[in-house]
DNA sequence: GTCTATATGGAGATAGAC
DNA sequence: GTCTATCTCCATATAGAC
């Protein structure tokens, strides 16, 4: 493996633990045993290592939804994709815990709002064909609620559960959150799609 | 003003605009005129600062809970009440966006959960009123997503509005994530209710 | 109690040898 | 690509004036 790698795996790991304020460069250097002037020789900045996970979760997650669109359109798929959406958020959430805090150097950058953007359009798409195979139904107010509900939810939860459910498991956490999902598209479920959901209640 | 409520309201500015993480004790210090050591006194510790204006935040919500809880129950000025309660989040939003990173840190001295645990018991509370007088109609499942839906929004949406909408001003944030509000009791909202409602959407 | 002045140790970052 | 040495800046602690 690269150091490059090497560094961003450490990295995270450490991040993970005590969160990118805490956990100084030299720590970093430290556990691998290189040389803090090597590592500022790969990232020149403290905020370049989030940037690079940022964009390593990004295309784990392109990755996940290219695999969803291969396949057939179906709620239960669907749940199954949030899940494992919501698994890769967990395992590089401390880089999402720095940034709120670095949004300010962060945002010149990598600019959230592009994935922000793609996003939105996915939902869009998914909830559109989701109706298609009736396992939702909805007027369009619903519908940009719900993609509204999705992206906020998406965007934030992995926050809400470091700062109140540190002390849960990572399969605890998932679970409950995807408990909260599948309440939100029981609103718009039909007597099919709600039989989907029961996995997730 | 007394030197600590100056150093308090200096440091939520700076927070405000650049973020706890970039904005050091000494810049706080010089731009009040006073030295790093007098700051030092009066708070220890740069988390003794994010402490202390989580403390006037939390007392500025239990003010407005407590002016909601002695007038008459209604859909109406509950939403009044959100929308007050995001302006002050608004306000110390600085304060919420190292949050996450400190945690560690400020779990063991101020314990957002108990706070989370007040909330919740408030809102248990408001939403039995509300369908007391008609302005709502929901189960018990259904109670129970919705306290957790506000319990989360409240907690995460000022995130949310900092990353993705810091290029918004207060109003038009605030509009926006109260429509958003707006919608999810539109779910369980009794026809008197709906017209409360309009107002938001 | 309030404040200034100053010391200390650690952080991120850089320069230049190998 | 990797290292050592070093620079600058910052958070924090302390000594002592008022």
């Amino acid at each position: 493996m690269s150091t490059r790698e090497r560094i961003l795996d450490k990295a995270l790991d450490l991040f993970n633990q005590s969160g990118m304020y805490k956990t100084g460069v030299r720590e970093i250097a430290r556990s691998l045993e290189i040389s803090p002037g090597n590592l500022s020789y790969h990232f020149a900045r403290k905020e370049d290592l989030l940037i690079a996970l940022l964009e390593r979760y990004g295309e784990t997650n392109d990755a996940l939804y290219a695999a969803y669109f291969d396949g057939e359109p179906g709620l239960g798929r669907y749940l199954e994709l949030i899940s494992t959406l919501l698994e890769n958020a967990y395992s590089h959430r401390g880089a999402f815990l720095g940034l709120d805090e670095l949004r300010a150097v962060i945002g010149a950058e990598y600019d959230y709002r592009v994935v922000e953007e793609k996003r939105r359009s996915f939902l869009d798409h998914i909830l559109t064909k989701l109706e298609g195979v009736g396992d939702l139904n909805f007027d369009e107010m619903d519908k940009a609620f719900m993609i509204d509900f999705i992206a906020f939810f998406q965007r934030c939860w992995i926050m809400e559960a470091m700062i109140s459910y540190a002390h849960l498991d990572k399969t605890q956490i998932i679970s409950r959150y995807m408990r909260f999902v599948a309440m939100q598209f029981a609103q718009i479920a039909t007597l099919k799609g709600q039989r989907v959901l029961g996995r997730w209640l």
